[in-house]
DNA sequence: GACAGAATAGTACGGTCGTACTATTCTTGT
DNA sequence: ACAAGAATAGTACGACCGTACTATTCTGTC
């Protein structure tokens, strides 16, 4: 059998966390209330992982593996240059406003969460959120290298101010609940990209 | 007495929570943890709120305080316009930078804890980063006003893009620590008022 | 300087937390 | 079908939580 029973209960169990972390925090999702909500008993569910930092671990892979099939995957078919940078920035919105976790992106809520607790999992967001960025920057090298950006300006920066759009989104929606802030965020960054065009 | 003991005990109390709260959150601040950092018995520190969500709102405002002597006062000594709009997110940015919290921003940090949680807490946090929006947006229209920035640019939407720079830099600065960014939003800020020059 | 009331401390209680440890039920390969 | 082992449940424990209630100490006023 490919993926055995325990397998399974496993991958609901951190469906079920990963939804709870982005609401309530990574840390105050506590073992008896995730075994309530997945109906389980507390030992049976605690059994899979151990420790709290190991189910913690494994919350943050199983929201990184879906971040990247939600944002990443879908970008990489699209042609590097300018249209892989929009398809990133567009899937990072889209992943934010179809409410992919109930409670915004996974990492923006965690990460406020983790700042100041060093540690494996800490490190880990801290990680996956730098592969993001550093993600986005590699594309918009790409673009300069093909001509469709200006060449002059620096990668990093603009990669900045991209992301800057879509986490305000992110957060603004999670605080007032007007979708509007998703138009604003994708508006501001055709704008910023129009305006690096040669 | 203008101040009674009383008074400043709390003062000293919420300065300790509101620090603590940003490093490690609003609601993972125990009324035991705080005793212990103050100095103070649990019970003796515990008679001046009578709740904890009391606590926690008298911290929201003693950090709404904090922020609007950081921010929005000094800012209102620059003239209105363009020099005001750079003014508060320069203050801003620095009150970032400054670490005037430990964890950031205090706003930035509680309202990702409490985005999903209703109750007053929540609803002081939401007002107070919507006034502060709202604010800035009003500074933009003056500016436009003053006719120091295109007036067919929605202010709306200028506010929301130097805000995001400004989040962005406290955000990737508690999760980095490294300064640049500061450097980063600063020109991205700067750069976005000068295209918006008619 | 004594008295009233504010400020602080002490103690106790029920609840939930993470986590051992043991017992039971279910899966799966033969 | 049955043994072996994985998966799940049951129970217990010490720690800390928020909060009541009571006792003590301190402050400011006459």
């Amino acid at each position: 059998m490919l993926e055995t029973k325990g397998q399974r209960t496993r991958n609901s169990i951190l469906e079920a966390a990963a939804a709870v972390a982005t609401e309530e925090g990574l840390d105050p999702l506590s073992i008896g209330r995730l075994a309530e909500a997945t109906g389980m008993s507390k030992s049976g569910l605690f059994a899979h992982f151990g420790s709290k930092e190991e189910l913690q671990l494994a919350t943050v892979e199983y929201a990184a593996a879906l971040f990247v099939a939600e944002v990443i995957d879908p970008a990489r078919t699209a042609p590097k240059g300018l249209a892989r940078i929009w398809s990133l920035c567009d899937h990072m919105i889209g992943y934010a406003e179809r409410q992919v976790f109930p409670g915004g992106c996974f990492f923006a809520a965690t990460s406020f969460e983790f700042n100041n607790r060093p540690g494996p999992v800490r490190d880990r967001i801290e990680e996956m959120i730098r592969s993001w960025l550093s993600y986005l920057e590699h594309a918009v090298e790409q673009a300069q290298e093909a001509g469709e950006l200006d060449p002059n300006a620096s990668a990093r920066e603009i990669a900045f101010q991209l992301d800057a759009f879509a986490q305000a989104s992110n957060a603004q929606y999670q605080l007032f609940r007007d979708p509007q802030v998703f138009d604003d965020a994708r508006r501001a960054i055709q704008e910023r990209l129009e305006s690096l065009r040669p």
